[in-house]
DNA sequence: CGAGGGTTTGAAGTGCATCAAATAGTGTGG
DNA sequence: CCACACTATTTGATGCACTTCAAACCCTCG
């Protein structure tokens, strides 16, 4: 790939712009930057793995399967993020499936540069630690929030953090970043259910929802109704 | 504390063992063992951290906890355990509740002395990062299964990964570690459910239950029931 | 304009929670 | 070793949240 396009996304990258220098040529040689269609498979779980990504554009589902078809969503990822990346420490097969949700393009480099880097660099190697104790947090995040929280308040909570994520000022009003069925799935419901929960939610606390677009008036009105059975402070980060 | 006992405990833990000769003194010297009561608090969610934690006995309750009291376990862990650490990368708060669920007893050590260890041994710092590999797989593993199986399939895997545990042999049969109540909030449900659950497959499978201990005549015919609604093939490790 | 996927709505069913009460089990002091 | 107190567990009855199945609606895009 073009060595200036790769080069800004490495420097850009909180993980990746700890690359030593040296280093970086090496990254650069052996990146390719590759594209998918709309539910084009990545890779699937139990694949060996050789190779990981940084997410460029399009947004990436992160999921497991069982036989029967059904499926849970780990995570949605889009463009700064990477992954594929945990396996290297285990056992060099990947542990959940990914799959493009819309156009993604990729940046894939092999896992090997990856661990060499670690075991070499110690300053890449505490940015790769913080990082996997921030994708642990968020995790235990989720799993308090579908032990703990009905279907409007996950709903609530997930748009307060977008709002917080945008930092939309006063606005507040934002966009769904993907599909209704996938923010449902990615919330561990059904589309169905998206749909009556989102629509209790507008009912409670006086959002207006408008196809992807909703429109919050009254944020604290909405923090206390989503925060109220959730362990974290006001904004629920991360 | 006595320096064999710690010793003994430093050099055959997993990730503790790859302490360099040169800091386990150290480590030694600055290690105090705690002790805590059934239900005691070891520490709370978002308190300053200070130590991490090795657990040299019973067993202890990870968990987050909203405003009205209800709960989420997010995990229950015993002898060579350690947890606490993961703050050393973020906020230097813990991001989640610590409890006794019985007689429980520690090894505390100040997390500066871990994170310098990390900073200047590589292969501590390795072997650290293998370890929090496997916790978010264990993690990711939760998830799944509380968005994707029922109750008494829930149940069933916790069952089968206990027997792979401990290894049986043949005799399948074992002990629930700890409280029917403890078992059922790690899984996610209420005693109610856990027991009617329980009922429900013994009835399905074929097991025997008396107290705390399950009986298995059949693995095969028990695996097959709960890994079906499960990503992960024959006996759900970890 | 028409096809097809995304979204909503309706009706009915299932699983789990809740509340209440009975029962089993455990540890204690006598 | 027994009786009591207290806790853990089970059982029953009922309600709620979410799912399922089915159909309508809408919206976009060729």
């Amino acid at each position: 790939m073009q060595e200036d396009t790769l080069q800004n996304w490495l420097k850009h990258n909180d993980i990746l712009s700890h690359i030593d220098t040296k280093s970086l040529q090496i990254f650069i040689n052996q990146a390719r930057l590759q594209t998918f269609k709309k539910d084009e498979p990545i890779f699937i779980q139990n694949d060996v793995s050789h190779h990981f990504y940084i997410i460029t554009k399009g947004w990436v589902k992160i999921f497991r399967e069982t036989l029967d078809g059904s499926q849970a969503i780990i995570d949605m990822l889009s463009s700064p993020h990477i992954f594929g990346e945990k396996s290297i420490f285990t056992d060099r097969r990947y542990d959940y499936n990914a799959s493009a949700t819309n156009a993604v393009e990729l940046i894939a480099i092999p896992l090997d540069l990856l661990k060499n880097e670690i075991d070499t660099n110690p300053d890449f190697a505490h940015a790769f630690m913080k990082m996997m104790a921030t994708h642990h947090k968020k995790q235990e995040n989720d799993l308090e929030h579908i032990t703990l929280q009905k279907a409007p308040e996950r709903i609530g909570c997930f748009i307060l953090r977008l709002i917080d994520q945008h930092q939309t000022e006063k606005t507040s009003s934002i966009n769904l970043p993907y599909d209704k069925t996938l923010v449902a799935a990615r919330l561990g419901m059904k589309p169905e259910t998206f749909s009556r929960a989102l629509n209790k939610l507008r009912q409670d606390v006086g959002i207006e929802i408008s196809g992807a677009t909703i429109t919050i008036d009254n944020i604290s009105e909405l923090s206390r109704y989503a925060c109220g059975a959730c362990s974290a402070e006001f904004p629920c980060k991360s």
